[in-house]
DNA sequence: CTCAATGCAAATCTTTTGCATGCTA
DNA sequence: TAGCATGCAAAAGATTTGCATTGAG
């Protein structure tokens, strides 16, 4: 029964025609890119996995898509220095386990972790309520990144 | 006795020299347009302040000399989703509080918060240290932002 | 005096935009 | 059929690089 745990052409589907906009091949492929990896892919990334498939589909495309997938809320954009913005699915709209990065400074490498989530998420409520309340400010979002070096370069 | 508290050109001046580097007309001019503002500043922004007292400094020295701040640990670089990299002096190298951001998705502003800094310094100690033994990752920094809408975006 | 630091111009690279055409619903 | 979505090419920007020159120590 595809669509019911967030997965799958149909529910996408239905997720787009519910906000006004088409479900198109490149679309279909974009979310398949996206959906089949763990890694933290560019703009350029999702071109290439899907122009192995689609040879017809523009970076254009995968640039407007990737934005309107972000403005949905279905996927988040990062940035770990390097100079381009990165990509993954967000956990709302797969079984993706909610996460945050360790970026190591040396090599650029990014290393998700699910450990201290749990803790993280408490403090993270009171001090989103406290924030709320004392900024008026509306949060829907939050970002937290680690730096440092990672095992292969802190050896010296 | 300038120079005690982390500020002034001495102090900066033996910075640089301690990590081989020199100290100049330009660089001094970049760290005082950075001490003398709280606000989150673009190179271009820096550029401009510079400009305005040495008309001969190059938006190049600009960025070269932001990179190696960055490098030195003086400054944090921040990415906002504007396009566009913002510069702040760290908290070691003045008497800057340490804090944290609210992004507005909406209009981009962004407030300065250092409110639940202390509870999320505890919070951030066990996880460093939890993460840097289960990754081997040696953690140096950590980023964290709030991203919603601010007073001004969320009437409607 | 030496070599790091700078300025200028050109290059790079990611992301965005204009516009005619194609395709979903 | 209507209008959103796409592809292509060009544009826009931010940041980086090459190289001759300048200036700090």
């Amino acid at each position: 029964m595809p669509g019911r745990d967030g997965t799958g052409p149909l529910w996408w589907h239905g997720r787009f025609r519910g906000c006004g906009y088409r479900m198109t091949v490149p679309r279909e492929a974009i979310l398949d890119v996206l959906s089949r990896t763990s890694k933290h892919l560019s703009a350029e990334d999702v071109y290439m996995a899907v122009h192995k498939i689609h040879a017809n589909v523009g970076l254009t495309t995968i640039y407007r898509t990737l934005e309107l997938l972000v403005k949905m809320g279905f996927v988040y954009k990062f940035d770990f220095g390097d100079g381009r913005a990165r990509y993954e699915l967000s956990e709302g709209s797969k079984g993706v386990r909610h996460h945050h990065h360790l970026v190591c400074t040396n090599c650029s490498r990014v290393i998700d972790y699910t450990d201290f989530i749990d803790e993280e998420a408490e403090l993270l409520n009171q001090t989103e309520k406290g924030l709320s309340k004392k900024h008026n400010f509306e949060i829907t979002n939050h970002l937290i990144q680690f730096y440092g070096l990672c095992d292969r370069c802190k050896k010296g």
